[in-house]
DNA sequence: GAGTGGATTTCGCAT
DNA sequence: ATGCGAAGTCCACTC
């Protein structure tokens, strides 16, 4: 136990990174409070002052904090205790060790490139690079534009010189979405004297939805995002601004 | 890397935990699909088939699984390969060892309850046991009441007979918060004869929330988490249904 | 099984 | 700093 005080002591002195393993009880204070009772857990400290509580079961942790922690850690009455303090939001985590399976440092080199396809962006990349996605004809304007609920995904004119506003969902659509969707066809429509059209972009809709478009007199197009992806690899747009 | 092998295939057999640390790459294919380039990488993968795999740095897992996966496991010109396959969604997630430098095969026993204070629900408890939290003279007749477009967190009369909705935020309100109020207060008001009153319940409001409230003709009272947590320590309930 | 909303959400981006 | 929406969100809960 003394010798893992140490270790402990030595690693967080040096900034590098802790795994510890052992039977622990976790206090949380902050946006909320929590109290652990003994059990064994996996301890992940990051180098970057991230915190990681997590169960023999379950993706979650029971108990974190995000980057940015400082860490204090003493020895008394055979217990090894662990402090991560949090500034903005005030937060604190406290660990109690009282029995300790494993203690590794590490020094871990990191600068792999990580690549994520088949996201909504790549969803709207591919509809900016093949706006027949949409529909024939179909000519984009902007992307990301600004009006008063929020961002419209993409926006453009149909080949009837109609305006367009398209909104794009990775999953199936549910009520939200076409609400939302409506309600930038509505504030286009406060701002134009040309007709404006509204059309929902996902692989499909949740139960009722179909419904709901038609009664709010706006459409839908299947699109999914894996074969989105696809269209990028093949194309070499990479980057919205592309776009521009 | 042989022995590292066996230990892994050991672990997975007997349903244990595994630590892994080690540089690896890892592809995920599934609702979306992800490649990340060589780095070291902290693996955690559980008895209960979640996948974790943390960068030295951040506090989400760059690539992960939730419990439900079956691993499958073999070395191949020196790569230590593992499989993680999901069911439903259909999901992999791929990890190629290139280098070890730790593996532990762990049984963790876990039984320790946790609690969590200052949630929500926690504040729609107080309010339940204190009513006066909102105004003098409410009564709550209902919580969790079922009208169109969801559920109202509290429901009752004030000292004047009107109807009252509660919306409660455990944070900082903002517009969403307020539309969806002055939703309810509308769901209500078509069915009723009587007078109905929105108060908005949060710590605090979101800016320009406050003209929002104004506008629509909803109240608001200020409410913080904590101090409902500790009205609640202090109570003796606990459960919802005690208020049933 | 699908739909809805919360989370100590975290994260990123734009104002 | 604040605010807003996405996320491979996950998770619990209802219909």
């Amino acid at each position: 136990m003394g010798s893992a005080v140490d270790l402990v002591k030595a690693a967080l002195s040096e900034r590098k990174g802790l795994i510890i393993v052992g039977n622990c009880t976790v206090e949380y204070h902050g946006r909320a409070k929590s109290k652990l009772e003994p059990g064994d857990r996996i301890v992940i400290l990051k180098k970057d002052g991230a915190v990681l509580v997590h169960r023999p079961s379950g993706y979650e942790p029971v108990n974190w904090q995000p980057p940015g922690c400082l860490f204090q850690t003493d020895l008394s009455k055979g217990v090894l205790r662990i402090r991560a303090i949090r500034q903005k939001p005030p937060e604190s985590v406290k660990l109690f060790f009282s029995n300790i399976h494993l203690v590794a440092a590490t020094s871990l080199v990191d600068a792999g490139e990580f690549s994520l396809y088949a996201s909504e962006e790549d969803m709207q990349k591919a509809i900016l690079f093949d706006p027949t996605l949409i529909e024939s004809g179909f000519r984009p304007i902007a992307y990301e534009k600004k009006v008063d609920p929020g961002f419209i995904d993409v926006y453009g004119i149909d080949a009837a010189g109609k305006f367009v506003v398209v909104e794009i969902k990775r999953k199936t659509a549910g009520r939200n979405a076409v609400l939302q969707l409506s309600r930038y066809v509505q504030a286009i429509d406060g701002t134009m004297n040309r007709e404006v059209r509204g059309i929902l972009a996902a692989p499909k809709l949740g139960k009722g939805v179909q419904r709901l478009l038609e009664t709010l007199g706006l459409g839908f197009r299947a699109l999914d995002a894996r074969k989105c992806a696809e269209i990028l690899t093949r194309s070499k747009i990479r980057k919205l601004e592309d776009f521009a």
